[in-house]
DNA sequence: CTTATGTCAGCTGAACTGATATGA
DNA sequence: CTCATATCAGTTTAGCTGACATAA
């Protein structure tokens, strides 16, 4: 893409389109041996450190659509990685629980998320890297609002 | 996302991910107004900063697919914005050049996508959108070969 | 012959909407 | 009554693959 019209190099939000299918498509070569997808990652993530949550609250904290965390959970239950139970609290709600083998499998994930990342910032040094995910952290968070 | 798991927050593939879905948000919801898509811009900036070309040559600039790249030339031909003619010089390809019309629509989708590049990176000062945008750039070139 | 270009049909996954049921 | 939660069905679009015809 170095040969690219001037007028899309210069605009972040092409960029980041093309860098996001790429590190996509990255993502599921990586993730498909493991039988994994990225939102089963965020998922678990979420599980470890928040503990025990209802669905929605689990898809809020990691911007996945309500329909979307319901397939992902019970794909994660499915594979023994999550339980689902009747929250005795609130009847609405389902309390979904990480399983050791979850934990396992979130800390397989996260190193092939790991290699994946290392991959796409090759070309930065570390102190850019870090320069590169406080600017994206910044400019994410300040679109919640708007 | 503010409060989206730690492991999560420290990938550059996650953050990018997520604002990539936020600007596709934000960039249908400008353009569809006015009926464009984003390839739509691609393509017609290519268009006019390489002149007339083949619709190979101008996927390849955008990083758009073959496929896409006849949709969406076939959509700007009808619309009025360029035109389809066989090359002289080669009679496999097709030439397509942009009319007035599509230079006034590329003009028009130009300062839409401004807009919403404004809104994305408002968080951001001028130096700082500079350094984005140099950071993104060289990950992006890093990613062609690999 | 191989390669390049264009065209067409179709697939997959992300992101989302709308409808519905049920319980707080 | 309302609101929140969960579930299900279906839509849209990007990105891609495979097949094919044609021409260099």
């Amino acid at each position: 893409m170095e040969n690219a019209p001037t007028r899309l190099r210069g605009k972040t939000s092409w960029l980041i389109t093309k860098i996001s299918a790429h590190a996509h498509r990255k993502l599921a070569e990586t993730l498909a041996p493991a039988g994994g997808r990225g939102f089963e990652f965020a998922l678990l993530a979420a599980l470890e450190e928040f503990g025990p949550a209802s669905q929605i609250a689990l898809g809020q904290r990691c911007g996945i659509d309500r329909s979307d965390t319901h397939a992902i959970v019970a794909d994660l239950v499915t594979s023994g990685y999550a339980t689902r139970e009747a929250d005795p609290a609130d009847a609405r709600r389902n309390l979904i629980t990480v399983t050791p083998d979850g934990r396992r499998r979130l800390a397989e994930l996260d190193r092939l998320v790991d290699e994946v990342q290392a991959g796409l910032t090759a070309a930065l040094d570390a102190a850019e890297r870090d320069q590169l995910v406080a600017l994206l952290t910044r400019v994410l968070d300040s679109q919640r609002p708007g």
